[in-house]
DNA sequence: TAAGTATGTTAGGCAAGTCTAATAAATACT
DNA sequence: AGTATTTATTAGACTTGCCTAACATACTTA
């Protein structure tokens, strides 16, 4: 009668892998785990039979490892943590990926969905308001330190007056782009803000219960072969989009980071 | 011959505690060690007892528990990481004491220094740039959703323009403040910037080895009765200094959050 | 100063998570 | 098809970190 409620790190961890194994590779040996946790074979048994027991994957000696829908859930959970800190600190800290990545990993256990999503809101903040932006992040241990070596400010002030004419210049071409791009038109790598959502049906209710808004970033992971599905990323969520989908989604383009 | 060279979550913690049970009160007794991690009076001593095997603290039974040299160094390491990633929580992502810290105290036990380092540059760039600064960050959560709403921008127009003028403000009156503050004439709670380290005593060793850089902030934490000693904040450490070493710092002060 | 109480320690047990060594099943290769 | 090899599992041991119960020491105060 082991009823625990709560995931402990550990089974977090092996919960996650399974998860990515089964997206890379289309299914989770048991080697390629105790590979990737650098842990034992014997490990990945236990763990694997502990998942088993809160009812987290489908389990049968020797048999195929899947995860079950309340698995993916919580499974998708600790991946989209880690990915948005690995995406702050790549992304607003400038942290290199490797340790990113590892940082993420021993974080991803510690912060509440909460501060996730505060993470996130921030993130797509700085990245997108005007007074800040990817180049003025990237800066930010530089241009500053030259700002306060001189008192007088001179270059703040430069730089902010920089800010504006970027600002007119992107209003102005802004005007003519926005209304003819949707997400079907970005191409991978590429991010955009959301405009608008046409056509009202299961799709807007989905990314609308992720807290989505006009405003919020989203960004194409991947497209499929023939442009269908579409892998986009919103507020460190993954999505899959069918094309015409995607097609409903009125987006603003965004420049390269 | 247990000789393990890191230390364990737990330790960590229990190290932590000691340290600020000793701060605060003077003398950590087990019992109040006990209290504040919720454990149980027998997992304290064991863990005395691991602490000292690997002489971080100075323990035998019955005795006062004091921390070792080394146990300190350990002790303010993992204080440092708390108090940065709280700060970072609190201060930039708008997230609520209580819930920053019980985040804080799961999460220090996973980043690294140059991690830390980096959230704190960021955060003292933040809060330092007159492109950004405290009131910027507080309203994230709003004005760009404003901005976004409206394709036109204006109201980031505005804002940016808001922010020219700030910077103009603040060099006029810059230019008659600066030279006249040191850190000894803040009062708790107040923070500045350095503008310069005068006399190039110890103190200035000291602090330069924390990577302190002209531009850099710093808070006054605590002032004692006789204005002597002075308990500051830089880049995440807590400094003891006394009144004419204080003197020595010249800063121009920075308004409050 | 002699109980009586608060505080600290030892002893022993339990759960989680890991390991190595040995065994069983599945897959691959003549 | 039958052996070889790879892959997965069981068994058993160890460590860490926690607990409760019982015992030891230190402090308090009548």
């Amino acid at each position: 009668m082991t009823r625990t409620e709560t995931l402990s790190e550990s089974l977090e961890d092996y919960l996650e892998t399974i998860f990515l194994l089964i997206r890379e590779k289309a299914v989770a040996r048991s080697r390629d785990i105790a590979e990737r946790l650098k842990v034992s074979r014997p490990s990945v048994t236990g763990a694997l039979q502990a998942l088993a027991e809160r009812a987290l994957v489908n389990y049968e000696p020797y048999g195929h490892v899947t995860l079950t829908p309340a698995g993916e859930v919580e499974a998708k959970r600790v991946v989209r943590r880690h990915g948005v800190l690995k995406d702050f600190m790549v992304k607003v800290l400038s942290i290199g990926e490797a340790e990113a990545d590892a940082t993420a990993c021993r974080m991803e256990h510690a912060v509440s969905k909460n501060v996730v999503d505060r993470l996130v809101e921030f993130a797509e903040f700085v990245e997108t308001c005007p007074r800040a932006g990817a180049k003025w992040v990237h800066g930010f241990g530089y241009r500053c330190q030259e700002a306060a070596a001189d008192p007088s400010q001179q270059s703040c002030e430069r730089c902010i007056e920089q800010c504006l004419t970027d600002v007119k210049k992107r209003k102005q071409k802004g005007n003519k782009t926005i209304a003819s791009a949707t997400l079907k038109d970005l191409k991978p790598g590429e991010r955009g803000q959301i405009e608008r959502l046409l056509g009202g049906g299961p799709v807007k209710r989905r990314i609308a219960d992720m807290g989505v808004i006009k405003g919020s970033l989203v960004e194409v992971v991947r497209v499929a072969p023939l442009g269908d599905p579409i892998d986009i990323k919103i507020k460190g969520y993954h999505l899959s989009l069918r094309k015409e989908e995607a097609a409903g989604i009125a987006v603003s383009r965004l420049p390269e980071k």
